[in-house]
DNA sequence: GTCTAAAGTTTACACTGTCAACTTTAAAAT
DNA sequence: ATTTTAAAGTTGACAGTGTAAACTTTAGAC
């Protein structure tokens, strides 16, 4: 370490996840997060080949964050109790880290130009499936496809919860407002849907 | 109509999709498709108050043409039948329409500012689901949860499937490996999953 | 104690969204 | 047919952005 800062690179990183935590990624840019880190306009420069080479250690900063709380909540010796914590704290992350999820998922970007990003995404989800491996015993044909398929079902309840907050009006259709009670029911939802897999 | 372009207005929203679809939103200027449009860089203002004003426009857009896309795909007389193929038709278009898929659910834009928006947005949704009604006869209680049920995991596949192709890269897990198949596979989880859901 | 390269600053450029002030012209009013 | 007027377009300006180039500072290696 050198110079004023010390560690000015990952201070910018957690000023950079802090600002999008609170005010999302339209508005965020590089010249002022270099002002709350006190710290000239293109300092960052030293640390970063990009904008987007920064955006993308945020983010996977934030797929480290859901690893670990996936990680904490291992609670039975039961596979379909695990893979159902697991996918619920996956959505619960989602809604309490709205703006962070955006960068993660929906922010455009090259990730095979971040082999970190790349590597901590695949950790997260890895960390979402790998229960369901057991719940292959022998067969494998078609592990790949329940995996994708439980997936899928996860990442679509936080989409549409977010999707349906973000439309959350009095004009909306009844459809819509069904999005509270689909919280309510998130571990129904998905033991329901993780016994409907075929696992013969 | 007036003076010279006579329906700058419109042009504006099709250049821009025109763009959108082929380069992406990070990039899009208004200066830019307003040179397109051979017209001066502050002509935009003339019909739209901002350019997320404009962008809600193409959004609408967007949402239009997912509703008669899955309008032409009414096949059969049976639901079940209806209803996968809409949901294929959603994804399918969300896969040939990816950077469109991206102003529509991901670009962070109050949708309560635009009520076209949400009425396009609510319309297409409308589509997707309403063969599910014909299967809940007489029951009214799960029909809403089993529609974000059935919405969460069409907009999930599609999802993830995109989220793979991003990835795609020789160094990915076998998971992610499963993207194409499951594009083959879309009727077969789909119909399975319709037939998951309980109607009692 | 000097040298060097890492870490920081200043200046500059092209581009963006958007505002204010101006000009043109199609159609309504006379 | 002429005048009026407001819609539709232009020009110029401003603050904010990403980022490149040239410069300065300073911690640690020799």
């Amino acid at each position: 370490m050198r110079y004023h800062h010390g560690n000015l690179r990952e201070q910018l990183i957690f000023c950079a996840y802090d600002w999008i935590s609170s005010n999302g990624i339209e508005s965020i840019s590089l010249r002022k997060i270099a002002k709350i880190a006190k710290v000239s306009q293109t300092a960052p420069y030293r640390h970063f080949d990009s904008k987007e080479h920064m955006l993308a250690e945020v983010a996977t900063l934030g797929f480290e964050k859901l690893s670990s709380e996936m990680n904490k909540n291992k609670a039975t010796d039961n596979p379909v109790d695990d893979l159902v914590k697991c996918g619920v704290t996956y959505i619960e992350f989602g809604l309490a880290n709205e703006h962070i999820i955006d960068l993660m998922f929906n922010y455009t970007m090259k990730k095979t130009d971040f082999p970190e990003l790349l590597a901590a995404a695949d950790k997260a989800f890895g960390m979402l499936l790998e229960r369901l491996h057991y719940m292959h015993h022998g067969s494998v044909g078609a592990v790949q496809l329940n995996s994708m398929s439980l997936h899928a079902y996860v990442h679509g309840l936080l989409a549409i919860i977010q999707i349906n907050q973000r439309i959350d009006t009095s004009a909306q259709t009844a459809f819509f407002k069904a999005s509270s009670a689909v919280k309510d029911n998130l571990e129904k939802m998905l033991s329901a849907f993780v016994k409907s897999l075929d696992f013969s």
